[in-house]
DNA sequence: ATGAAAGCGCTAACAC
DNA sequence: GTGTTAGCGCTTTCAT
């Protein structure tokens, strides 16, 4: 029967299965970014996790200022769930999927007050682990090169670090803005190091992520021949594939895709089985990974 | 009117539309891997080009044995067309296709015999180029890293090469498999170079593409303290951005993305307003990027 | 022009 | 259990 049906080249038709029972088994997935290899690994994640459990991915990379566009297109779809890596939508339309009773998660961004669920790493820790770790290790002069100012994860990264420099005495020696590029990341490397006798600049710099952090490690390297670590440590974010390449051996946090993706996913399908007004704030840790790019100073 | 629609928080389902129109304006694409850059840069320009002609993205990341199980999938949606990115189906399901009418791309692969459209680079005459450039060079233990041994890229590179290496008088000198995986490069590196003494090892070594030359590259000088270019050249092939990073300054042939992603839409929209018999086979060119990792020996 | 009816391919609900 | 019917939300056709 089934092998008749085969043979005849019939397929059940999914769209017309979603209309009538109202699961069009699809989860929009909008990405901000993706020249950060940290989220080449979470699509990857995804897609077999979602593929394993019967969803399908629909994929839409959006800048910033497009993800209320994109967004509509992808309600017209009658998604089963949204999950925004790197990227935000406005109030107004995380009201409307609540309204409709579309699950949607944040992933590695929490907005204040926003009707969604949030799955995040621990950024604050993890700014504050930087922060003292170069203290401990005897720098000084610690600048930092920051993500998009306005992000989430910019923010807490940053109010960590800070903070935990306050606490052993010290202030921010010197800021810049890369923007999360790895163009703005090699212009604030230049700005914050280039033409500086010794003492005028910087010793040790936490670069808000990796992506940048790499950037800044070959400006430093190939464009200003200073040494890492001797002249001056560099410490990233995110601990992607290559940070722990030989040529880079980058200390970094570690942001782990794995269970991140993992809860998020867990999230949305149980929120599409059981619609709920409540909504999760995930927040999963991350330890400080030591490597060569970062030195301590003999005191 | 339309804004009383609105008022009332209407929203047209795009499901119910595409089963009364017949057309349900998704793109099925599955990638056999994301490891390469280059896939992440053609996944970014596919999703931009796709976006703006109206059409929205299934994405499927699979196993190269899973590939007609995950087609099975997309085609209940429907899909009106897809893309196989380094990734081959069986000609059973090419040819199912066929019969239903959804054209299907076969991108950055080619398969004699199959009954669908095929976007690539010019792989052969890259491997020419790369065996001509060494052999000019002055090398004479010119060695090989292939990618995955039965992919079309790999061995229409290969062919080309050693035809090239051929017409200069030599043969490849050694060979080693790394299946454009990275750990591959990395064991295939060790295999080729560590323990030989000067003369038993290769002076210079194509690697089937940029991703794995990154590894072979990395291995050389950190592990086994050999100068590139000094002690011996490498070449890849891509041309992803990382190449051209100071720390690499890779020697490349070039692979362009865009007009590759450019061509296969264009394919895949025209069969769809139009269904064809006809099937196209296009063939994008690419340089030889000459950067720091490769050396002239003077004679 | 505006409106009613039929149908896309499926599932759920109701019959027999 | 097997069969029939209604309806998911839309578009297209045909009537008014």
């Amino acid at each position: 029967m089934l092998n008749a049906a085969k043979a005849l080249g019939y397929r059940p038709n999914a769209l017309a299965r979603s209309l009538t029972k109202r699961n069009s088994h699809l989860i929009g997935v909008v990405l901000g970014y993706m020249d950060n290899t940290f989220y080449t690994q979470v699509l990857k994640l995804l897609s077999q996790r979602l593929q394993s459990e019967g969803y399908h991915l629909m994929l839409f990379l959006s800048d910033p200022g497009d993800v209320d566009n994109v967004l509509h297109q992808i309600l017209q779809y009658r998604v089963a769930g949204i999950l925004l890596a790197s990227a935000t939508l406005s109030s107004d339309l995380a009201n409307e999927c609540e309204a409709i009773g579309i699950p949607v998660v944040l992933f590695n961004r929490s907005v204040r007050g926003m009707p969604t669920n949030t799955v995040t790493s621990d950024n604050y820790k993890g700014g504050r682990l930087v922060g003292k770790f170069l203290a401990d290790c005897g720098h000084t002069r610690i600048a930092y090169i920051a993500g998009a100012p306005d992000s989430s994860t910019n923010k807490e990264r940053q109010a960590g670090f800070l903070e935990a420099l306050a606490e052993h005495g010290l202030k921010c020696f010197a800021y810049a803005e890369g923007n999360y590029q790895f163009e703005g990341a090699t212009r604030a490397a230049r700005d914050l190091f280039s033409g500086k006798r010794k003492n005028a600049r910087p010793d040790a710099v936490f670069v808000a992520n990796d992506h940048m952090a790499l950037a800044v490690m070959d400006v430093l390297r190939f464009e200003l021949s200073l040494k890492v670590p001797e002249d001056v440590s560099v410490i990233g974010y995110d601990n992607v594939t290559q940070a722990a390449w030989p040529t880079y051996d980058l200390t970094t946090v570690e942001q782990r895709a794995s269970p991140m993706v993992q809860a998020s996913v867990d999230i949305l399908l149980d929120q599409i089985k059981n619609p709920r007004l409540q909504h999760n704030h995930v927040v999963i840790p991350g330890d400080l990974i030591v490597r060569g790019s970062t030195r301590k100073i003999p005191s």
